[in-house]
DNA sequence: GACTCGCGCCAAAGCGTTTTGAACGACGCG
DNA sequence: CGCGTCGTTCAAAACGCTTTGGCGCGAGTC
């Protein structure tokens, strides 16, 4: 049932008809109540596409989620992040549209979505230290909200972003704060522009501290289990190993927790362990009891959701200068960290290792 | 720059034009070429909408995508699996239309999507028992593939599934035949089908190996790593704990290894576990060591890969038979099952707990 | 040399909407 | 009673593409 049959049926015109669907005033109620209740009865709905080409409008967004081709990783944040963009999607009558594309060709992808005029706006994931997306997108004239920030791209864009140059800065301190010396890192890759911050952060708190940097306690590498896993195992195999190690998801801290065990270590005495936690729903840290792990914790669902409002409101008005949203995370206290061991410190050399 | 443009620029009729890049075989070869190298030099990519609106193909598969409000659960798989659909939907031109909608809003989405012509296909995810979606789309002539099966569903459909019954059913019967008696069962929601046929399978494996069912060994809950570590909690507090257990998804299996671990019970020696596993990227069970978790291994990326595949050759090729596809699940050892431990037996009862 | 045929191209219709511009009564006002 | 106004409706154009149904022209055939 299109419209032009519809307007038939009740003996309208297809003009009429729309206006009365879409709420125009120059329509007698009657006769819109007499259309609604027809357009009910026989399940009608405007075909998308035809509807997209008279109003120029798509009424989608497009996310498009690179899948690294060689280790095959899909950020399991995506899924969440998703969720609440979403459902604010829904809520405005917006469709969403992945694409799904092998790392490299993104930017082809984005010209592709842009040309093809198939999305009204796009979300820019996981941007890296200068992402050449950003100007991309400037370019091509597409709306775009980045879900993170690009350092070093001078050109001003909008993007929500958590602070995670602060919240690392704070774990760390607090960390320092209880005693401990040897302070690890458990880090992303470090050319996420994530990551890159996350490290600042920790290097000042070190540097505030007082505490030496030492690059045999940070590790960089994808967000798995297994390289969490790997990462401190090394970590604990050191001579003089870290007292309490600062990670960057919830499942490398998994990870980190399967080699603590493994070395008998219990966390929160032996070894303090503070990760980021994005609060990823299949994975809460701390639902209703206390949290097994301190964390720094910011919903990448809420974050979702911001990201999409702030596109849609872009794509309303195009031309206002680029809206953006810094959040902050919480940090929450778990059961994983404590006051630095005092029995297990090494032989303390004289000048510091 | 669209087409009537771009023949403008040529000197040719729209109609030359896009039977030239269409690949008609009525156009001289060198028009072909002259019109390809314009096309290439202005970037043009025919409009999403109006190639739409005129083939009747909207070139889109659609995935519903369920979020219960109250639990605010997404399913991790959906990641993974997505990704390998996405792969397959590229390739072939496809673009993936997500529809995030709260639970039980889900008919409503499904027509929507189909009487707005919004996409040619869906795929239907995370089936019940007996569920009414198959139906529906079956009625709204739909084209579809569902990503796990229906049981008492009666009409015939299009499915890819792992053998959820078999695989549970080897697990515990390999349990049973290290000599374990309690085994334990820790599912996800078992109004789920697959989740109903891994309980078949587990209840026919004890049964196969004269084992009694307890219900007090059975569990299912969403599957988040509280709910698992929850799950095993209460069975190692048992008066007569399992020294076995069958887990429903990996992330479980990392809340039921925290709780054994708070129990003090190493896995492989005091406790066995085995798991299934989806295969997902961020959470690898033995990448290039032996795997922590012995599980029953099915692919969901592969999955997607596949269900993509049958939809759009259904789409292709509608009325014709619904294809089905049966994985099996690889039984995968790795450390953590062993021997039912023979120390800590309880107290033989003389007929059997 | 007329006729057929096929190659290469084109004009125009059509896809299902929205939107522009106008028509048509009815009504109020001077 | 004539004129403007308002409220309601409509016909037709437009969106950017594909596809139908020719059309012209040169080559081949008798």
């Amino acid at each position: 049932m299109n419209l032009k049959q519809l307007a038939a049926h009740l003996g309208l015109s297809p003009t009429t008809v729309s206006r009365a669907l879409n709420g125009y005033p120059e329509v007698a109620e009657a006769t819109r109540a007499r259309v609604a209740a027809a357009a009910r009865a026989h399940d009608y709905r405007p075909n998308t596409r035809a509807k997209g080409l008279a109003t120029g409008r798509a009424m989608a967004i497009g996310h498009v989620i690179p899948t690294a081709t060689r280790h095959e990783i899909v950020n399991p944040v995506f899924a969440d992040f998703i969720a609440g963009a979403g459902e604010r999607y829904a809520a405005a009558g917006y469709d969403l549209l992945l694409s799904v594309v092998p790392d490299g060709d993104e930017a082809q992808a984005y010209r592709d979505l842009a040309r093809r005029g198939t999305v009204d706006g796009v979300i820019l994931h996981a941007p890296r230290i200068a992402d050449p997306r950003i100007p991309l997108l400037l370019d091509l004239g597409l709306p775009f909200v980045v879900h993170g920030r690009s350092s070093e791209v001078r050109a001003p864009y909008p993007w929500v972003d958590v602070n995670n140059l602060r919240a690392f800065r704070r774990a760390a301190e607090f960390l320092a704060d209880l005693g401990h010396r040897r302070i690890a890192l458990v880090n992303g890759l470090e050319f996420m522009d994530f990551a890159h911050r996350r490290r600042r952060g920790y290097l000042e708190a070190l540097e505030s501290r007082g505490l030496p940097a030492d690059a045999r306690l940070m590790h960089a590498a994808e967000m798995t289990e297994t390289n969490g896993h790997r990462a401190g195992r090394a970590l604990l195999a050191l001579p003089a190993p870290p007292t309490a190690i600062l990670v960057s998801s919830i499942i490398m801290a998994i990870g980190v927790r399967r080699a603590a065990e493994e070395h008998g270590l219990a966390l929160g005495r032996d070894l303090s362990v503070i990760t980021h936690d994005d609060d990823l729903s299949y994975l809460r840290n701390g639902e209703d009891e206390v949290p097994i792990f301190t964390a720094t914790r910011s919903s990448v669902r809420e974050a979702g959701r911001i990201a999409a409002d702030l596109l849609m409101e872009r794509i309303g008005q195009p031309g206002q200068p680029p809206r953006t949203r810094l959040l902050e995370a919480a940090l929450i206290l778990g059961l994983s960290t404590g006051p630095a061991p005092r029995a297990a410190a090494p032989p303390a050399p004289p000048a510091g290792a």
